[in-house]
DNA sequence: ACCCAGGGTCATA
DNA sequence: TATGACCATGGG
């Protein structure tokens, strides 16, 4: 895997989908909240649970300590697993409050804070990077299944490496860039929407021309990327 | 009816 | 270290 490939497989992406914006949330703390919601679920799943959070004005830390745990659950029932993530949502922010908050968390280097993150239960590697990049505003590269299955299949690496080896991997091929960071992997997700079963052909994948794959049969056993 | 979604934990071998 | 079971709603 080249600096070269990762720099051109994310300008197609950049030319074909345009800035994408994230993390969509108006608050670093909000950002953490949706982390958590988001694991193995549907982004439209979360904006709601978020809604009814801010409906109740409950979309902070100590609100969400106090509140019972049947509520909460409640309150997050669209995002799915609502009953695992109130206790890891409250977890998160019991854990949150002792550490000081956001500006106390701050201060720690990013290796430090990725450890704490860490730490807490219900918060793994995506979820700490996706905190780490999009609230923290570190230089990390988040790395999710599609990443895996997106540079496997470019034949950039095997897909058999574990999440800090690939992460460490890429880092070392770019620049510690927040914004290229925080760009790319929202392109990847992007671009696995774009080929939802709806279309799961190859010929329509944007970066064919870098695709050992492409001309290939399609691939139906996934969310087909060339 | 089936597959999948911006994963993580825990028990087991 | 590496699988498998489990968690659960909503859209295609």
């Amino acid at each position: 895997m080249t600096r070269r490939q990762l720099l051109a497989t994310y300008h197609s992406l950049l030319l074909s989908f345009g800035a994408q914006h994230w993390w969509p949330a108006d608050s670093p703390f909000e950002v953490m909240v949706g982390a958590i919601l988001t694991q193995n679920t549907a982004w439209t799943n979360v904006e709601r649970a978020i809604a009814n959070l801010v409906e109740r004005d409950k979309l902070d830390a100590t609100s969400i300590v106090r509140a019972r745990n049947d509520h909460l659950a409640g309150w997050l029932r669209p995002s799915g697993y609502f009953n695992i993530k109130a206790v890891r949502l409250k977890n998160f922010c019991r854990w949150y409050l002792e550490q000081g908050g956001f500006r106390a968390l701050s201060r720690l280097p990013t290796q430090s804070l990725r450890r704490a993150l860490l730490s807490v239960n219900g918060v793994g590697h995506e979820t700490a990077d996706d905190m780490l990049l999009y609230a923290f505003e570190r230089p990390v590269f988040v790395i999710d299944a599609y990443t895996r299955r997106l540079f496997s299949r470019l034949g950039f690496v095997t897909g058999n490496e574990n999440y800090d080896e690939l992460r460490l991997a890429i880092e070392a091929q770019l620049d510690p860039d927040v914004a290229l960071y925080n760009e790319y992997h929202a392109l990847i997700v992007r671009h696995a929407k774009a080929h939802c079963r709806v279309k799961p052909h190859c010929t329509e994948c944007v970066l064919n021309h870098l695709c050992p794959a492409a001309g290939a049969p399609a691939r139906r056993d996934q969310a087909g990327i060339c």
